[in-house]
DNA sequence: ACCACAATAACGCCGCGTGACCGTGA
DNA sequence: GTCACGGTCACGCGGCGTTATTGTGG
C-alpha cells in the first residue's frame, strides 16, 4: 500500500500560485504581512514556495471574502479551526488524547459558528429572492394590463 | 370611493428617515451627494423632508449593499429599474403606450438581472455550505476515531 | 428663551489593496 | 541583459465617522 506521499509537495512560485487563485501577487505577500498566510518557506535567495495547502487556504481566504463579506480580520480570526486542523495532521502521535479531543472539539465549534453566517446569509438571501421575484410579476401584471 | 390620497404623505425628518433605514444620517446625506438618492425637498430653511418613497428607496440600497455586496456605483447604476416604476406611477396616463410599454419592459429586464445575482450568490453559497458540513463530518470522524 | 435637532464643511480613518521604484539573481 | 521575482514606501479609493460651527423650529 504506497502511502509515503499522497501527492508530491509540488512547490508553487508566487506567480503559480498568484494565477490559481486569482489574487494579486502583490496581495499574496500583503495576506502574509498581515499573519493571514504562514510565510511559506523560501529558497535561500528568498524567493517563496507556496504549498497546496497554501493555495487551499487562499481560496478558502477569497470565499470567505468575496462570498460571505468577511473582513480579513474576521477571517484571521476564523482560521484557527484551519490551524487545529493541521496541528492535528503533523502532531497527532505527539498530542495528549485528551488535548487532542477539545481541539477536535473546538474545531468543530468555530466551523459550526461559520456554518451559522453561511445559513444566515442564505437566508436573507431567500428572502430577498420572493421579493425580487414579487417585483418581477407586478411589473409582469402591469405589462397585462397596460396591453388590453 | 373615497380616493384623494392612499397615505398622507407624512414627511419625515433625517432624523427619523435615519431610524427607519437604520442608515446613519452622515450616511444619508452621502447617499445623496452622490446622487443614488433623488435630494429630498426641503424646507425654506434647508431641512430635508423625506418621503416614504425615499425610505423605501433608502431600504432597498442598503440590502444590496449588505446582503449583496453591491458597491454604492454598482447600485446607482442598477436603480434604473426603480426610477422606471416611479415614474410609470406618476406618468402612467401621460405617456404613449408603447412606451410604456418598453419601459416596463426595461424595468423587468433590469430586475431579472438583479434576481440573476441573487441566484448566483446563493448558489455559491451553497456551494460553500456543503463544503462546510463536510468539514464538520470529517471533524466528528476525527473525534469518533481518537475517543476509541 | 430654551434645547434638541438640522445643515454645511472639512478633516480623518479603516480596510484593502495598488502603484512606483529599485534591486537581484538565474 | 533581460526577465521575473523580490523588497519597501507611499498613495489611493470607497464608505463613511467625526468634530466644529452655525441655523431652525416647536
Amino acid at each position: 500500500m504506497m502511502r509515503k506521499r499522497k501527492h508530491r509537495p509540488k512547490h508553487l512560485s508566487i506567480g503559480e500560485a498568484s494565477e490559481l487563485t486569482g489574487l494579486t501577487q502583490r496581495t499574496l505577500r500583503f495576506y502574509e504581512e498581515k499573519g493571514l498566510l504562514h510565510p511559506p518557506t523560501r529558497l535561500v535567495s528568498g524567493i517563496r514556495l507556496y504549498t497546496d495547502e497554501d493555495i487551499y487556504r487562499l481560496r478558502l481566504i477569497r470565499q470567505l471574502r468575496e462570498n460571505l463579506g468577511f473582513s480579513l480580520a474576521d477571517i484571521k480570526g476564523m482560521t484557527e479551526a484551519e490551524e487545529i486542523q493541521a496541528s492535528l495532521k503533523t502532531s497527532f502521535r505527539s498530542t495528549a488524547p485528551a488535548q487532542l479531543l477539545s481541539k477536535i472539539q473546538e474545531a468543530i465549534a468555530v466551523t459550526e459558528l461559520q456554518l451559522n453566517a453561511i445559513n444566515q446569509k442564505i437566508g436573507r438571501l431567500s428572502d430577498m429572492r420572493s421579493a425580487w421575484q414579487q417585483k418581477v410579476d407586478r411589473y409582469r401584471h402591469e405589462l397585462e394590463k397596460s396591453e388590453l
